[in-house]
DNA sequence: CTGAAAGCGCTTACAG
DNA sequence: CTGAAAGCGCTTACAG
């Protein structure tokens, strides 16, 4: 069934039949009436493909996210994005398409394709851990680029994007620390750039506070539980010094809080613990991980307006958005 | 930059130029790749959207998960299955495209949009909590339908599907509490079709190796962590009497875990709890959860190879599977 | 308000 | 092996 034969059926030209399912105001409200009702009758759907070859839009945005092909290691926070940006496009009338970028092979293919062939009107890129390599293509591809989180900012500046204040989601952990008079601590991460930004204010805040202050950071191999649990074990000793840990992010310091528990150590009485991103899992752990909230929902939200915009009104507009995490107050500090 | 434009710059017809990129044995060797060069070096796509007008294919399938629309309550399980899926499907050359469908309102517009509108080729509805409303909607939809453990039999049978055995997972959760001799025990769970199969494998398993066990069966209202941990503190002293606890799901589990911790339960010595999917936070959790492990990894290749042959070689066969899930163990029991 | 025609960028019988 | 033509199912100036 297409529109040929609805309009048959109806007795008008097809011309017409379009301009009915279009709303537009070039069609009597009898006729309109009508075609609906006949369309509806029939289950007649438009071909929604055929109309995007004519208009040239898919009302399709993508999603980008990292992964890590060979360990799949994934990380939670960007799970929990991904499902509320589809709710938000969803709102807004698009489809939700996704893919994946593997942070190993750096393997873009996927990524480019999707949009030089037309699948997509947009691409919202999930992006803390994409490279130098990964920029180059994103800066070949369409208008409708839209950055949350990137890990980098010098090249990032280029797109309209949302930035969740990294310094600052580090200076609250800090804060937390100082008013507990904790004066021994350590940070515990990967070396990326990202999370280098949250040890800074971490740092900063807490010898600004208390000039005497221990501070310490150690770097995790990568970013699962395993990883984390095998490393807390091996240098116990030396992580026991510490009175107060800033693990990044919630996974990690899942295996560092077990870890630490499972050698005896009571949380937060003897060693208090802030994780970071605040993904679900931090209420179903013991003690419930008290950790730096970063505002997703807010993200999502942005990102879906601007692919409304952009893609709808053509508005070309380079947007800049800058969020301040929060921090949410649990049982481990 | 189209084909045509590729076609004047290579100089030779369109046709030849779209037999080139389609890998037609209809041209020459030589002229193919003068023509792969170029279109390399002018950076040249393929519009996908007229390829699939022409061919009628999309090469992209949508995959439907159940959401809960007002309390946001997400299966941890889904969430996992959803990206294990779109791993599987890249593989095989599909784009994925995600839809949620929401449960509290059974709104499927998106559903059946997104099909009738051959924005895809194929479905693979993940579905522990469609619905008879739900049901009607997808029989309209194209032949490439594939279900991921749908929640009743009866209806599902008309579609190519993998079940995952619900019963037989009851009965390896019942198997364990009868190695460890406990004979007091209960099921907690959310008063769901796909529920009933467990706990009735569980009920079985228990009272034919013990007929002297007592068994009792209680409903949680949502499958939210909060109400498993509010519901756990109210009916403490009921629960209290049991020795074993079958918990569905996981993420339920991991509230009646937190409240018996809570009100001074030592797991597993005074209480052991089985759960169920084996979802990333059983690790996390304290002590660790035992569970019965969902093979989503098998689900997701079946489905995949389902939409390659339904797709690509119009095999409308309809297939059935059956997957057993397995006991993992860990701490809690 | 309505309709005939051109066009979106491809694929694929058909003829050579 | 190559090319001219028709067709996929829509939208949208253009003419009435």
């Amino acid at each position: 069934m297409n529109i040929r034969e609805l309009a048959r059926k109806a007795g008008t030209s097809y011309t017409t039949v379009s301009r009915a399912l279009n709303n537009s105001p070039l069609v009597a409200e009898e006729t309109r009436k009508r075609i609906l009702a006949l369309a509806g009758e029939l289950g007649y759907q438009i071909n929604d493909t055929a109309r995007s070859l004519a208009t040239g839009i898919r009302m399709t945005v993508g999603v980008m996210y990292p992964y890590h092909s060979l360990r799949r290691v994934e990380s939670l926070y960007t799970t929990e994005v991904v499902h509320t940006l589809r709710e938000e496009l969803q709102v807004r009338g698009f489809d939700t398409m996704i893919t994946g970028y593997d942070t190993v092979s750096e393997d873009l293919s996927s990524f480019t394709r999707l949009a030089r062939q037309k699948k997509v009107d947009g691409l919202i890129v999930i992006g803390s851990e994409i490279s130098q390599g990964a920029i180059e293509a994103v800066s070949q591809l369409a208008d409708a680029v839209f950055l949350i989180n990137p890990e980098r900012d010098d090249w990032a500046s280029n797109f309209s994007r949302v930035l969740i204040d990294d310094y600052y989601g580090g200076v609250l952990a800090g804060e937390q620390f100082l008013q507990r008079e904790i004066s021994s601590v350590t940070v515990l991460m990967q070396d990326a750039p990202l999370f280098s930004l949250r040890c800074k204010g971490f740092s900063d805040t807490i010898s600004l506070g208390n000039p005497e202050a221990v501070i310490s950071t150690m770097y995790l191999p990568d970013g699962s539980y395993e990883t984390a649990y095998e490393f807390t074990r091996k240098q116990f000793r030396k992580l026991a010094e510490s009175r107060g840990l800033f693990v990044i992010p919630d996974k990690s310091a899942f295996g560092v809080m077990n870890a630490l528990q499972d050698n005896g150590v009571s949380i937060p009485r003897d060693i208090a613990i802030i994780g970071y991103d605040d993904v679900e899992g931090c209420l179903y752990c013991r003690p419930s991980l008290s950790t730096i909230h970063q505002p997703r929902s807010q993200a999502a939200v942005l990102a879906a307006q601007y692919m409304e915009s952009a893609i709808l009104r053509h508005d070309s507009g380079r947007h800049n958005y800058l969020l301040k995490p929060t921090y949410v107050q649990r049982s481990s500090c």
